[in-house]
DNA sequence: CAAAGTACATTGCTATACAATGTATTTTCT
DNA sequence: AGAAAATACATTGTATAGCAATGTACTTTG
């Protein structure tokens, strides 16, 4: 009885494990994709994210990502005062943004379409 | 134009290193996936994920990983001696593994479905 | 007026990929 | 026959990314 228990509980935090490993790599991918079409603010792309997909994403995870996309030169951001509030930091897609997501697009097509044949 | 070279530049390794990233979970969910319908040894998963797959594994980087399902439970290994040359860990899913595996599935899928529909 | 929500940010911890390195045997090429 | 490449295992140190925790500051809701 108690090693069913046991059992049932490490398997729930290897996959929850797993979940997080899997968003290295995969929420910079989406983040990425969502702000092709629009601009966004940091807070509103954790709840964009949240609406659109099973992630949960916390502002620790995010705000880091936006900076380094910043620093490698695929986004730009604007502050955007508001009429009442804390003014917010929208970030938009560049150039070389576009491109690299183009690439990255190509990448996670033959992926997902690999995996999708090992899985069966 | 050396601007240019730059960007070209700074744009291939964020690709790299997202492709990196993007290991940490799916090379996990590949190798399960793999494990599913044969046992398989270390270098013999290597050539078969090399096989079905653009992913490249690095030794270093397999091992470890089978250390961490076995210890976690979801592959039990044996170790195979050969009528010449080095014996073979020969690597193999348990019951855990066939259930962590189907619940990872299913993420998984939903996963793509959510992604498919924010690239559109 | 307190709690929750909005909106930004940083720090320290942990897990993972991987280059580098090591051991040991076998096969292939010259 | 000897060198190089391939087979097959393994470990160590480094870099990166997610995330809980924590912090600031303003606004809305109960």
């Amino acid at each position: 009885m108690y090693f069913v228990l046991y059992i049932c509980f490490m398997n729930e935090t290897f996959v929850a494990n797993w979940k997080s490993q899997l968003k290295k790599g995969t929420l910079t991918f989406v983040i990425l994709n969502v702000l092709k079409d629009n601009e966004y603010y940091g807070y509103e792309l954790i709840e964009e994210i949240k609406k659109h997909t099973d992630m949960e994403v916390a502002e620790g995870t995010l705000y880091p990502i936006l900076n380094r996309l910043k620093m490698d030169n695929l986004v730009d951001s604007k502050w955007v005062e508001q009429g009442t509030g804390i003014p917010r930091k929208y970030y938009s897609l560049t150039e070389v943004g576009m491109k690299t997501l183009a690439e990255m697009n190509a990448y996670w097509k033959t992926l997902v379409f690999d995996i999708e044949k090992i899985i069966k």
